[in-house]
DNA sequence: ATACTAATATCGTATATACGATATTGGAGT
DNA sequence: ACTCCAATATCGTATATACGATATTAGTAT
């Protein structure tokens, strides 16, 4: 994840937060990025992003049954989802109320 | 502002934002970017945004005193934000709950 | 008018996110 | 065992956002 000032870093972040919710591989990721944006990133997107986060240490692949393969945040990603977390509040905290009318 | 499926459009985002709520110049908004994410967008990051939208119409030169450029939103400016801030809803509509805890 | 300075503008370069195309892999079913 | 397919992985390419360095410009002050 990167640290410095770009606008750059969403996708990781996105990715970060819904796996903290629920262990997810790349196909449920995908899916899940098309009900929130409407259209599927495609498999040259997600792919890399997921290869990056694991060799980041900030998730860890699981086994699971079928050739899926899960992944769930480690202790590093809670963290840096954390972190992550902080920094976007910081940035969009005046969008709380755009969030709350647009998606109640 | 791009339309396709890639998380790249905050900055552009985000200006448009700031634009809206008050007129700006680039270091007016150099300076708040810095109040929200701890460091200052260098030059080489801000002038080619507003270069960029105001090529594409979404904002406007205004005379200010003094050698700033002032600009503010064209209607096509307005129309494009409220575009961009729907999006952003349904992508992160989730992150609701945190934007309240972190930044009240 | 001239020098100074802050704001703006541009340049070269780097990187994360994007795509579509293609390759690989590992269970499922015959 | 072999074929098929869905999931994963990789490749080449494009672009917005980033930086620091440098150049330009337009008021300000001497």
């Amino acid at each position: 994840m990167r640290e410095s000032c770009d606008m750059r870093g969403f996708l990781s972040f996105i990715v970060l937060r819904l796996i903290s919710k629920k262990n997810m591989s790349g196909e449920e990721l995908r899916e899940e990025l098309k009900k929130r944006k409407g259209t599927k990133p495609s498999p040259g997107t997600i792919y890399p992003v997921l290869k990056s986060l694991n060799e980041g240490g900030f998730i860890k692949e699981i086994k699971d049954s079928g050739k899926e393969k899960k992944y769930k945040l480690t202790k590093s990603g809670q963290k840096e989802l954390r972190i992550a977390t902080r920094k976007f509040c910081e940035i969009f905290y005046d969008m709380k109320d755009e969030l709350g009318r647009h998606c109640d």
